[in-house]
This record gives C-alpha cells, sequence and structure tokens, in this order.
DNA sequence: TTGACAAGTGTACAATATACACATATAATT
DNA sequence: AATTATATGTGTATATTGTACACTTGTCAA
C-alpha cells in the first residue's frame, strides 16, 4: 500500500507495564529505576520497543522479564499512550498493560542488568516519573480498581488457597475504602469468583479460617 | 535509544472503525469495497495508516473522512489487532474503534474516490471482509452491546430529540432481544442517561410521545 | 476455666429488578 | 357526536439483591 507521509515509518511502538502487587496492606508497582538517556535516574514503569516478529503482549511479558525479572504474569491491555511528543527522541507510542503478581513469588533483578534496577514502591508515595509515566500509571491503579471487581485478576496475587480476610484486605487497599467484613464474604461467595476448598488454615488462638481459591471462569458484572 | 531488532521500523500503524447505524430497526455497519491491491473487490472497513504528526484517534477520523465522506463522528478506542501476518504486504498493527452515526445525516462517498466506495452493510449478513475485518467486526458488536449500556454512545443516533419508543427499538434491535417497554423506559429515567424535555411530538392517530434528549454526562453502570 | 481474638453466621430493612394490566390522547370511521 | 384502533403513558405486586448491624464459635494462652 502506498504511504503518503514519509515519516509514517518513524512511529515506535512502545509496550509498558504496571505490574501490581499487595504487601502486609500496602498496595505497590513495579518500577526500574532508568541508568541511562533520556531521564537517567528516574523510576520509570518498565517496558521497551515491540519487535518486528512478536505479538504486542509477548513484548510486554519479555520486556518485563528483561527490566525486572518478573515473568509468569497476567497482562491486560487497557489503554494506547499517542501524545506526539510523550518521547523526546522520536514519535513512540505506548501501549499500555496491566498485572498482577504475588511479590513473595517474584525474584527481582536487583543486581544492575544493562539499564535497570527493579522495585517495588507504594502507589500512595509514587515519585515523579520518566515520560508519562505518571498519567500512565494513574490511569493503571483506576483500571485495577475496575478490574478487581469483574474479573478474577487477584488469582496472580493469591495463585493458591487464601482466606476471606485476606482477600478483604486487599480489596480495601485497593479501593481504598472499607467494606463491611460479612457482606464482602456473602457477595464474593455469591459471585463465584471463589470457591470454597472445604480446607482450613489454623492461626494461633484463633478459629481457623476456610481455605479458598480463585474461580477460572471470568464474571462480568461489578461486585461492589 | 538502542534498538535491538533491525526489523523493528518495519511494523506499520493501522486506524479501523467499525461505524455503527441503526435504519428502521435494522442495525447496519459502514463498509467500503475496496478498488485495489491487497483485497481488491472485498468490502471492508474503513481505515488506514497512521501519519508520524497526528494523533491515533485525528488519524482514524480523517480515514473514515476519506473514505466514507463521514465526519463528526465520537470515536472508542476498544481492542488491538497485532496477529503477525494479518496483513500480507508488511506487518500492520491495527487499532480498532467504534462509533455510532445517525445515516440519515450523513452523505457517503458514493461516487468512487481514490480507493472506496462506501455503504451501509445489515449486521446480520456481513460478506467476507478484507484482511481480519471479520473478527474485527464481530468483536466491535459485542462491544457496541456493552457501551449502549454504559455511555449515551447512541447520542450520535439522536443527537436531538427522540421519543422513548424509538430508543426502545434501537436497544431491542442492538441487543437483538425483546426489553419490556415499561421497564425499559423507568430504567432509562432513572439511569439518567435521558432527560425529559417537556415536549412531545404528535403521530397520527395515537397519543402524543414525549420527547427526550441523551445526558451528557457518562454514566458507569449496566443498565440491563 | 476463662479471656482474648478473629472467624463465621443470620436477620431486618431498604433499594432495585421483574412481570404484568389498565388508562389516555389522537385521528379515522361511522 | 360517538366509536374504534393504535401506540403512549403510568402503576403495582412480587422477587431479588443490597445494606446495616450483632451474636456465636473455635483456638490458644493465661
Amino acid at each position: 500500500m502506498e504511504l503518503k507521509n514519509p515519516l509514517y515509518k518513524d512511529i515506535g511502538i512502545h509496550v509498558v507495564s504496571s505490574i501490581f502487587t499487595v504487601d502486609d496492606g500496602i498496595v505497590k508497582v513495579l518500577l526500574i529505576k532508568r541508568t541511562n538517556e533520556p531521564y537517567n535516574g528516574y523510576w520509570a514503569l518498565p517496558g521497551g520497543g515491540l519487535y518486528n516478529n512478536e505479538l504486542v503482549e509477548a513484548a510486554a511479558k519479555r520486556e518485563l522479564k528483561e527490566k525486572t525479572g518478573v515473568e509468569n504474569v497476567n497482562l491486560s491491555m487497557y489503554k494506547i499512550f499517542d501524545k506526539i511528543d510523550r518521547s523526546p527522541l522520536k514519535r513512540m507510542i505506548a501501549i499500555a498493560y496491566i498485572g498482577v503478581m504475588d511479590k513473595k513469588r517474584v525474584h527481582l533483578l536487583m543486581e544492575t542488568n544493562k539499564t535497570s534496577l527493579a522495585d517495588w514502591i507504594d502507589i500512595r508515595n509514587i515519585p515523579e516519573l520518566a515520560y508519562d509515566h505518571n498519567e500512565i500509571l494513574d490511569s493503571a491503579i483506576d483500571k485495577l480498581k475496575e478490574l478487581i471487581q469483574t474479573t478474577n485478576i487477584l488469582k496472580s496475587l493469591f495463585p493458591n488457597e487464601f482466606t476471606l480476610a485476606e482477600l478483604h484486605q486487599v480489596y480495601e487497599s485497593i479501593l481504598n475504602t472499607p467494606i463491611d467484613r460479612r457482606n464482602f464474604r456473602k457477595k464474593m461467595i455469591n459471585s463465584g469468583l471463589v470457591i470454597d476448598t472445604n480446607k482450613s488454615i489454623n492461626f494461633k488462638g484463633k478459629k481457623p479460617a476456610k481455605l479458598y481459591v480463585f474461580n477460572n471462569k471470568i464474571n462480568n458484572k461489578s461486585i461492589f
């Protein structure tokens, strides 16, 4: 096909991921510290350029592994960031993904690899990020709030068994609002998002708590 | 920034739009007949390449106007289509948009312009389309069903006053299911999506029907 | 045995959804 | 002028779901 605009080939495609975890009630996002220009020394969302022979989501996963060491994460595309000047060197269109991980199951590349040092950062205390990544992260947080109410995205945070008390605390942390404990239990069970395993776990001095797992089928209506 | 993959610059970005209308109860989509290779003679969704100096949504609007004559349409990005071989000549990533138009307010370019002839096609009778456009259109139809229940996207179909009977017929056509007339009315009014104008219109031999307009604020919870 | 603790369950009330029936305004007919 | 056909407009009883709130239970430690 004939292309009208000679600069057409000069648009780059980036993938950017906002990976969240909940660490003892604190919602955190996975950031990398840049060690080269542009934005040398700034924190940024992990991401990078798309290769010609890979799918966009595969690129997001590859960059995530290369930059942070995190792998085996489910990603959902949620938005495109395309302002002309959002990257200083050349036009870059960012395709943004969102994901959730269990921090404890991840080994971060804490040694400096070619470009980055990764860490989990409290979302209530995000510094000035490289590029337009503050804007990308803000919209990812909004999307996360939506996704935990309509999908089983938190399955990645609790890949195995969990108690409803643990899940309750995560919902309150992410939605940043108190939720009645008893109604939360009813809604979670009725929504079909979680399944009773008929097993339970003992904590010292407390009544044993039932263990649940996430359902694999994805629901479609909002829980709250 | 150093790019690892020498083929990186060879990925093209396409925009593709699925524009819907409802014509006497029939849901139709705006297609163009291709008049050059590849897929010469096939129907296709209107779209084309992104220029270096324009926003993605602006490209979708520009291509829509060039290929069909349709302008002043609100577009919503809903998905990316990125299979490696979805376009035969070079790798093309399609960014897909959805929109709604009042057919009566549009003058299509029915004369052949450089590449296309446009027409409204019944979605129950879609032919084999160029590229992966059947797949793109199918997912657009699903998205349309979702959007009419959570946004005022149908404002484009009824930019001015309308009766609830007219709107009711459109909902039944798009959702392809009967909806109780009285409950539809209550939900529509209570949802805040529509506003009573306190005006009415007379049809021969029938009780005058109240006229409504769409609210500009966008709701966020499903109506049905 | 008792107390502390968080887990687990129930219930009354409010709000919303659903199914369904009758009254009303207009124009054409007699 | 009264009657009729047609689609508009409104109401209500019931079921379902959401919300607010209180008591009971199982374990460990004192």
